[in-house]
DNA sequence: AAAAAAAGAAACGCTTGCGTAACGGTGCGC
DNA sequence: GCGCACCGTTACGCAAGCGTTTCTTTTTTT
C-alpha cells in the first residue's frame, strides 16, 4: 500500500519535520549524510564505502568522510572485512538505530499534523 | 485528512527522496536552507530575516547568510521594506517555485514507491 | 532634538565539507 | 614472486557555513 500524498501534503511535510529538525538537533546532518545513514540502516548489509559511493553518485572520499564525522557522533561504525582485508564493512550502532527511531516517529507524527 | 505513516514508510520515504535528491540535484542545500525556503514559499508572507531567525531558532546572520545563498541560485529574492525601511521582505521567484514544485513531486512519486 | 532601540548586513576567525590527486595495504593473475 | 588492479584513506587547497561581535541605517522614545 503505498503512500499517497497531494502537492501540498508532500512539501507540507517536509517542512515541518525540516523545521522541527533544525529545532531540536543541534547535528544538523547535511542531506548526503543522511541519506547515507538512511541506506546503511534500511538496506540490509553488508556496507562497503565503494558501495555507497555508486549508490549515492559520489566519490568515495565523500562517504569515508561522511563516516568519519558520523562516526564520532556514535551513529555508525567500521570494522576490516576479514575475508578481504582491502574491504571496510560499515556496521550499524545502537545509538543509529535510536537516532534513526526518534526520526521516524518525528516524521508519523509531522504527517498526522498534515491538513489535507 | 493526515498522512498515515507507519515507520517503516516514513524512514524509507525520507531515505529514497535523500537519495534521489542527492543523485539529481548539485545545488545541495543544507536542511537549514531547505527549512528556511519551504517556510517562505508555504507559509504566508511576510517573510523578514527577524521573523525566520524566531521561527527557525537561529541566529540573524544563519538567515543572511542562507538568504545569500539561495539568493545567488536565484531562489529567493530580497527588497526592502518602504514602510519601514529597516526591514528586509523576502520575496519568491518563479525560480523558486518550480524548484519546489520539482521537489514535490520527487516526494510524491517517492510516496508511492513505499511499500506497505 | 537627542538618545535609545531595532533590523539587517558585514567582519572576524574557525570548523567542516568538497574535489582531485596521491598514497599504503591487500588480493589476484601470470 | 611480481606486477597490477582494487579498496579505503590521507593530503592539499578551496569554498561554504557557523557563532560572535561590530557597524549602518532607520525608527521610536523621551
Amino acid at each position: 500500500m503505498p503512500v499517497e500524498l497531494t502537492p501540498s501534503q508532500a512539501l507540507g511535510l517536509w517542512h515541518t519535520v525540516s523545521l522541527e529538525q533544525v529545532r531540536v538537533d543541534g547535528r544538523d546532518l547535511t542531506l548526503r549524510q543522511m541519506a547515507i545513514l538512511l541506506q546503511i540502516y534500511l538496506v540490509p548489509p553488508p556496507h562497503t564505502v565503494r558501495g555507497l559511493a555508486a549508490t549515492l553518485g559520489v566519490t568515495k572520499p565523500v562517504i569515508t568522510r561522511a563516516l568519519d564525522s558520523m562516526g564520532a557522533l556514535g551513529l555508525v561504525d567500521r570494522a576490516r572485512d576479514d575475508r578481504d582485508r582491502r574491504n571496510v564493512v560499515i556496521k550499524r550502532t545502537v545509538d543509529g538505530a535510536l537516532y534513526l527511531e526518534k526520526f521516524g516517529d518525528l516524521i508519523i507524527d509531522q504527517g498526522r499534523k498534515q491538513p489535507k
